[in-house]
DNA sequence: CTGAAAGCGCTAACAA
DNA sequence: TTGTTAGCGCTTTCAG
């Protein structure tokens, strides 16, 4: 028997198609289809009779069938570096908002910072055809990128690599928010201040790293290579990164982490060494991912908003789609900014003879 | 003119299909389709000129035709509750490792705990045509299990509901970890033990609220009402819980709540009231996400593993897909259990006049 | 074991 | 403005 619509199968529901529409309203699957998707030159009177069928039938158009003969999957990629730091599955939240409000549905995947992850995600993503990719991971190889562009599919990415086109870079602005944490440690009083970057192999670790160094030296501070650690964006290299520290012969007074994560790795580990904060070490953290807030004690961290983030990478792929609209792209960075809490205080030591002092303790303690 | 394949086209590089590997290897579109499913009939000697031909032109199958012609999506929904929830991010891992090692993509839906919201999860998941869904948000409306019914999908959730077949629910055994956790603290000396609840309207958060309550019982201790607060889950519910229980006239000694966000609240809400954990107040937190590890101090929790829970749903969802292999599902529940840290000490004001003793402090301090 | 051909449900060209 | 029809790239009969 050919493969042919069953005649009278009884236990099947009567699949809803085009066609069902299309009689039930009685006019042509071409009127359908223009009806709902929204075509202004169909005659009003077929189209409500369209959109009846449609309501009846509780009908809704085959994805797949779209797909393949529009080209265009409706499908958007994002590529985390690690779904389990916090700041991502805040910026998933957005960007799965924005995007569904859109009618894209997204596809996530996470490189957990290793190149083999990151091809299969890449993959992934031109397997399925997606119409656009957010790679919010920071750094990743450009080969994967070429592949992207083979295809022609926009992307597009954190921070600035050499040879890319301008449109496909979202540059954040980590020096804002890096020196107005500098200067505030500086206010303070303190003169040793470390840092905890992220894995160094990636782009934007890098970055974050270099303008924590630029901001240093603009302070008129010096940095010390000792503390400069390389963590992993993780609670983990956080604790381990402090550890080292606290094994150095001299200590800085404050420590600035690469992301919040670091930061609460190291408040574990101060903790564990029966060290506090902010009386033994300033910490600034950057992110300010919701725990920050929740932090004991709550955690002072260099902003970046992933709302913006997620905006701004949506609209930029979007107006790549359809180059009709969105005529030009806001070239502006993404800024960041300090949020004071209470981890940032006197450096210790500092007027050790005092009675404590309210800026430099816990509120109420 | 007609709508055809593009006969001289200088600018766009050639379309590889089907058809382009096919006329590589010399042989029929059907013998590649064969190839690449592992068809096993196919001549050995074909099948080796189709390999050849898909590495040499990078051709991988175009996955809408597919799933338009074979009527399955390779999709899984994985519909969570609120994937800023650390718990949640940990879970979308271990489900996304799974899922694409069997070759499925998946796309995820966070309903916030809203109706509202958990319609349009549904909707897209029936819309993308998902071939089976874990529904792992801690509660959904019933209506919506039916239009997956409906669909004839495949759909697996936590916990019991009623009237729902037995293939489809993934039992936790949430008693097992909580009763542990209440035997522990009795055991140090707490009779007055408090709950912080999710959200009432979701049936799970009764479940575990429930577990709680019997547990107290077998335990031969008393429920006091005022000690029961509705937190939501999420931070600033625990926080708001806790500020709720310090209002009132008598305290508990300990408290356990829902998830672990929760208890991280609390945390934050004593550390602002100047109390201190787990001297003035015994803290157990459920879910056991990485950063309980890492809070200050470290969270005494009860473990429920996401990699099982991640495991037995896509085993449950592709056994149904196609019932030739696992034939039995098992039927065990996912059993939970508690991880002793640091929030557990004995109730306050026992042996207030010894020097403080190691088990009731965090180590080192 | 192989190939020709019929669709999967839809969009878009074209004719009316 | 509407209907007819040719594919989109693939899987799967069915005849050889």
């Amino acid at each position: 028997m050919k493969r042919t619509r069953k005649p009278n199968d009884v236990t099947t529901p009567p699949k809803i198609d085009i066609r069902g529409v299309a009689s039930l309203a009685r006019v042509s699957i071409a009127t359908v289809s223009r009806t709902i998707n929204h075509v202004p030159t169909v005659d009003p009177v077929l189209a409500s009779r369209v959109w009846k069928a449609v309501s009846e039938l509780n009908y809704f158009p085959n994805t797949q069938a779209r797909a393949l003969v529009s080209g265009k999957s409706r499908l958007l990629g994002l590529v985390v570096s690690e779904i389990t730091n916090p700041f991502f599955p805040e910026l998933i939240q957005e960007f799965e908002q924005i995007a569904v409000a859109r009618g894209y549905e997204i596809l996530i995947g996470s490189t957990n910072y290793e190149t083999k992850t990151m091809e299969v995600c890449a993959r992934r993503m031109l397997e399925r055809q997606v119409d656009g990719v957010a790679i919010m991971t920071f750094g990743i190889e450009d080969f994967l990128l070429d592949r992207f562009t083979a295809d022609n599919i926009p992307y597009v990415f954190i921070d600035p690599a050499p040879s890319r086109p301008l449109n496909s870079v979202l540059a954040v602005d980590y020096r804002a928010g890096i020196y107005e944490g500098v200067q505030h440690l500086a206010v303070l009083g303190h003169r040793n201040i470390g840092f905890i970057s992220g894995p160094l192999t990636r782009r934007s670790a890098q970055s974050r790293k270099a303008a924590f160094l630029s901001c240093l030296q603009s302070t008129g501070l010096k940095a010390n290579p000792e503390w400069l650690i390389e963590g992993n964006h993780a609670l983990d290299g956080g604790r381990d990164a402090m550890q080292k520290i606290l094994a150095l012969p001299t200590w800085p007074t404050a420590i600035i982490c690469s992301n919040d994560m670091t930061a609460i790795g190291l408040q574990h580990a101060l903790f564990e060494a029966n060290l506090r904060v902010p009386d033994d070490f300033s910490l600034i953290g950057f992110d300010d991912i919701h725990l920050a807030e929740y932090t004991i004690p709550p955690l002072t961290t260099v902003r970046m908003s992933c709302r913006e983030l997620a905006t701004r990478a949506i609209d930029n792929l979007l107006s790549r789609l359809k180059p009709l609209d969105n005529p030009a792209e806001s070239a502006t960075k993404i800024t960041t900014r300090l949020i004071v809490r209470q981890t940032t205080g006197l450096p210790r030591n500092t007027l050790q003879d005092l009675p404590q002092m309210p800026a430099t303790t816990p509120r109420k303690r």
